[in-house]
DNA sequence: GCTTGATTCAAACATGCGTTTGAAATTACT
DNA sequence: AGTAATTTCAAACGCATGTTTGAATCAAGC
């Protein structure tokens, strides 16, 4: 009897994988390849699985895509959330600081934890039909939070500086993913270990930090 | 014998068109899709011109697409160079603006000018076969010339300052194209025009003047 | 053990896309 | 005008890719 039993749980667990196998597969394969470059019968070898089992499971790429998607914010948000290290008394530009080493680790970090950073960064560039639920349920938020701690750091500013200055940031962050194989040819030693995001994400810090103090700010129009 | 000459110029000038037909089409497509989106049949269909067109004139579609991006450099080139409206006297501060200024025009311009800075944010973003040259002969000198000018604003920096802050002024311009769709969706009051486009280079250049000051300079170490 | 539902499978299907082919049309030259 | 070279054409080819199909296998329940 308890033979028995054991023997079935493991034949449940067993069984239960394929979708399971599957989403890591195309979670790993759509981060490197983006949506219209990955092939489902890569991902269904990567997955040890059958073609027709994307139908079965997921009802077609597209929705694989979006189960990915969703996986992969929940993977990101849980270990690099915008507020990393932060407590209840950070400063504004401790504020700053979380948010850019979460994004830069969201995007360069190694495996399932980044699929999510790289994911967005194609969106990005290259939008699908996924794009309008990114933007509304990822993207519009962070933009948001930025826009704020930026806005507690210069108390004042034009709607246009903290606008400039938010894409400034951003774009300095996702340039690492953007621009990667431009960095890899100019900047070869540009390591991506977890001291290496840590120092890119200071640079980027203090770098913004100073270029927010700039102009544009109405209370000290020269 | 005079009309006959004439007639026979004017036919002379129909018959050599569809080489360049093919190539202004294919220039748009690719700028607007990329390489492996772009549609051989779009491309033909935009010029006037049959299918097999392409594999006459240029051999096939990768050549075709090599030969759109010299052609797209040069005219970008002639149009926005990097020295854009400087002197002899002009000051680093002022070298850097034109250079980013030149590279938000090459990227933000309308029409065949931006083809280039388009298809090179592309190549960064998803290298083709044809990155490698693109890089050799189009980014190389551009981030060698990027690299002299912050030399001169920050003598005495670190390699890895000057490395990572031209990054970030790269990636500041850069966001505007690969992060287009996110940027119409939060900043959907941002304009193109030429005094829009200005403004970005003012903004970047001050947010990176300033930048670029800060810390990580051997000489002014706390 | 039998039946039903779930899951997987191999093959086929339908479509899109770059390229090729051979003929027709056009152009250039004598 | 005739010939040769160039250019264009419509159709076909070859391949890749997402999806579907119907059968086989597996699992669950009685």
């Amino acid at each position: 009897m308890k033979d028995q039993e054991k023997h079935k749980g493991d034949q449940d667990k067993q069984h239960g994988l394929t979708r399971q196998r599957l989403l890591e597969a195309a979670g790993e394969v759509f981060a490197e390849r983006g949506f219209r470059d990955a092939v489902v019968r890569d991902i269904c070898e990567k997955a040890g699985a059958n073609v027709a089992a994307i139908n079965y499971h997921f009802g077609n790429k597209q929705r694989l895509y979006s189960a990915v998607l969703k996986l992969s914010y929940e993977t990101a948000m849980r270990k690099y959330p915008p507020t990393l290290g932060l407590t209840d008394d950070s400063t504004p530009q401790e504020q700053l600081f979380a948010f850019v080493h979460a994004l830069l680790l969201r995007v360069l970090d190694a495996g399932r934890p980044a699929w999510h950073g790289k994911l967005v960064g194609r969106e990005m560039a290259e939008p699908t039909v996924a794009f309008e639920e990114i933007a509304r349920d990822m993207l519009d938020p962070l933009f948001l939070r930025l826009r704020g701690i930026l806005a507690k750091l210069v108390p004042g500013a034009t709607e246009d500086h903290l606008n400039r200055s938010c894409a400034s940031i951003v774009g300095q962050c996702m340039f690492y993913y953007h621009g990667r194989a431009v960095i890899h040819r100019v900047y070869p030693s540009q390591g991506y270990g977890p001291a290496d995001i840590e120092a890119l994400a200071q640079h980027v810090t203090r770098f913004s930090l100073a270029g927010l103090a700039t102009a544009d700010n109405p209370h000290k129009k020269k």
